[in-house]
DNA sequence: TCAGTATGCCTAGTGTAACTAGGTATGCAT
DNA sequence: ATGCATACCTAGTTACACTAGGCATACTGA
């Protein structure tokens, strides 16, 4: 069953999910790791949080495989951050990543959501009897 | 990004899932190990699989949290199988399981789905201007 | 003044879980 | 007898979200 992997007070994302959120959002507008903390938290209400611990890797990730790029800029308030946006391959593995978990959770929710007593007895049916 | 976590031909479960599948499933009808896998792909379209290696830790694990029971039965053709049921704490754990992945799964999909531009600039102007 | 909080980045180590890659054994069909 | 489907299991690998730190600057309040 789902449950947060860790006793962290707040949910946390199935694995392969946090690249991808972190990608659809770097997709939308160019930004640095700790504002895009926020928006995660932002946007899911506060149902979703990344931490830091999470969050750079991720990002780690995301650059080796080339799917962002990072650049290091002085903000406005005088701060070095570093700023990740899409490459052209991080728009095409986001389409991708999109559908495969599209697919996969569709499927997921096809056993949790739905009456299944005829498909299975359909299935003992065909195949047991 | 989502990708299948091992070079398998089929797609694999997000991490967390595959517990509350086998318990729904379990929920629907008593069975063993075995069927429960060839369940997943036949409900899911061949959509996803349960390998071997995942199926019986799995099993285990939701045994050791007393969500389900093992009961060793005799098959019509004489095989000896265990047989998985679920439990008053399984129905319980089921319920919250299904809620607590429907709730992150629906808000994943908001990143990956909807139009965030007018969000970010939103808090944007919010929070940063 | 200086303590606390927010901003910002990072890494080492831990735990979990889905996997690979085996092993074991029976029943049935060719 | 040879393979294939059925049926269960485990040891080891890998990926990744986490905990728990560290480091540094800016601002705010007591």
């Amino acid at each position: 069953m789902y449950m947060a992997t860790a006793p962290s007070s707040r949910p946390s994302f199935p694995s392969g999910s946090l690249d991808l959120v972190l990608l659809s959002l770097i997709a939308r507008q160019a930004t640095h790791g700790y504002r895009l903390a926020r928006l995660v938290e932002e946007v899911s209400d506060g149902r979703l949080a990344v931490e830091e611990g999470s969050l750079y890797p991720s990002l780690q990730r995301l650059k080796k495989r080339k799917l962002v790029e990072a650049e290091w800029q002085k903000q406005e308030n005088g701060r070095d951050v570093r700023i990740y946006s899409i490459t052209p391959a991080g728009k095409v593995a986001l389409r991708e990543g999109v559908q495969e978990w599209t697919s996969v959770t569709g499927a997921i929710a096809k056993f949790l959501n739905t009456k299944l007593a005829d498909k299975i007895e359909g299935s003992n049916r065909v195949r047991f009897a």
